[in-house]
DNA sequence: CTGAAAGCGCTTACAG
DNA sequence: CTGAAAGCGCTTACAG
């Protein structure tokens, strides 16, 4: 590759120090007084020859990156991505580049990312975290880097984060069906222990036991990357043909129980009040159009990098753990109207 | 931030020279001759300090990253997140970490990643590149930086390219369908001028004319983050009633001719045969199932890491230009049964 | 077999 | 108002 010009060549060429050209560049002239005639002389050569600072070098000296490293848990997930977009737009706004990473929930693959990430030396980290993941993520808060954990929480770490109320959107979400005169609810989720999903089936059971209604929860074997059989959920809705709507716990869940539910049309001609949690899309394309339990990204997006932000001054280091937690939206649609 | 042991800590708590930790952790103990002695008790107490070298000193030093930037349409189209994957899998393999951004086909967008990208100092791109995008990758060319283009490539710049035969996936798809025996199939798809949507459009008219079949497309007016009305289809559909299958372009045009197809089954009974581009995790799912024309991920993905890795080899700098092209392949399903 | 020194491209006290 | 020098953490010729 070509070399690239840099502040030692610009120096050189232009008659005046090294530093001098950094203070221009870095916008110091009032500090550093430099006269105008110089700092014209030195912009217009910079710019003239499309000189771009090495960030390399920057960093090394500076200690800095302006780096941020998001570790999600697929970006493949429209939930992910749009979240991971929106925090990309409004880091860059700060100034902050963001790199990012799906982690799978897989424990190595976390561990080895944060590993790599540190060494590329982001100045914060944005993490969907997994359980299993305690450990590593403790030796981030013990060094003092700068962290926000979104999505799911760790029960044992102290630390930042940025959640929506899980419980609260599976609760609506019953309250919504009751009203539309539902009253026999299937609950279709993962057997995933994190605490997300466990919030989304406390919801649930919660609204049942108050009501007194039987539970019916069917809790899917899954890890990400698989492809789940629509197959499953249609011989749980055969075997519990009382039900008269389903909830599901999250957006690919959803898309996978809605084949499931075509698989068996023929077999059982009945129409289900239908709620996913996670809009989509292509929820509002569906015939009939799902109801969902959104959750609010902008928000999310907003929390995640301003509590970062926060911790990202120095000076804060030591100020108090924030834990900021946001209402998901009820979306009404066809589906749930009887 | 607390700060990292550095290998000038470490040379000095081990009185060594900082150069002889250095030809350790990097395997030279053969070439500068490091006694085995004093190898071992280099190479232990770094395990157990858990030391990993700094990659911007590194990286500032030897002028390269061991960073690979790959430039893509949207992460979240599945197309594009699998690849990304793969090529990010195979990078590691080979000692390089990949990072990635989407363009949205924003010509703004794709300079300034490139910008930022070549700034962080990486030592090769991976591009699928937008139309009006010449300026700034014919840079990188000038620059010798090493590159690679996929998906579609740009005329006028004569670089490394991975590709697909997009005539042909979708003549053979024509082909499947005439064996089928459907007669009037209609071409549903964006009105993009990119190379990959203009072959797959030559691929259909070439074979109509052949067959001195009447063509009938519709070019639909898109730019990546729209959502797509089906009501464009669906009017589409309702104009042109001779039809009797339907090919989509690609993989989110046709989720979206499957919501307008469901939107207008009341008012025309028939059942069109199906065929999209791009196989898709959830076509299988579908009733019918989606007869698709796939894209060989894999191949794809090793087409462009083997290149690029080529033309990171200092020597091959002036090696000749590369493009390979593989075929896609029909994967039929029920959407095309009579 | 091992170490001292230069240098990658910056920023930042400090001296004048 | 401007410049010379140190130093960030490495790697790599080179000297011994």
């Amino acid at each position: 590759m070509k070399k690239r010009k840099s502040i030692t060549d610009i120096a050189r060429e232009l008659n005046v120090a090294i530093s001098t050209v950094s203070a221009v560049l870095n916008g110091k002239t009032e500090e550093r007084r430099i006269g105008e005639a110089t700092k014209k002389r030195v912009l217009d050569y910079t710019l003239n020859a499309g000189y771009k600072p090495n960030q390399i070098a920057r960093s090394l000296r500076t200690g800095k990156s302006n780096i941020i490293g998001m570790l999600v848990e697929e970006i493949a997930n429209p939930f992910f991505a749009e979240i991971t977009s929106k925090v990309e737009k409004k880091a860059a706004q700060h100034n902050y580049e963001l790199i990012y990473s799906s982690t799978e929930n897989d424990v190595n693959k976390i561990d080895r990312l944060i590993t790599t990430y540190k060494n590329r030396q982001v100045d914060g980290f944005i993490i969907a975290p997994t359980i299993g993941s305690e450990k590593k993520i403790k030796e981030l808060i013990e060094d003092k880097t700068p962290l926000v954990l979104f999505d799911r929480y760790l029960p044992t770490l102290a630390t930042n984060n940025v959640l929506i109320n899980n419980f609260n959107g599976i609760y609506i979400a019953m309250e919504h069906l009751k009203k539309s005169g539902y009253m026999n609810i299937g609950f279709i989720s993962t057997n995933s222990r994190q605490t997300n999903m466990q919030d989304r089936l406390s919801g649930y059971r919660s609204f049942v036991n108050e009501h007194n209604w039987d539970a019916s929860i069917l809790e899917i074997d899954f890890k990400i990357g698989d492809t789940i059989k629509p197959s499953v959920i249609s011989k749980y809705l055969l075997k519990n043909l009382q039900l008269d709507a389903l909830i599901f716990s999250t957006n690919y869940i959803a898309l996978c129980g809605l084949s499931a539910l075509q698989q068996i049309q023929k077999s059982i001609s009945k129409t289900y009040g239908i709620i996913s949690f996670d809009d989509n899309t292509h929820f509002d394309l569906f015939k009939p159009s799902i109801t969902t339990i959104a959750q609010p990204i902008e928000d999310i997006a907003e929390g995640i990098i301003q509590t970062l932000l926060l911790k990202m001054k120095e000076e804060n280091y030591n100020s108090p753990i924030i834990t900021k937690t946001f209402e998901p939206k009820l979306i009404i649609r066809e589906s749930t109207k009887k």
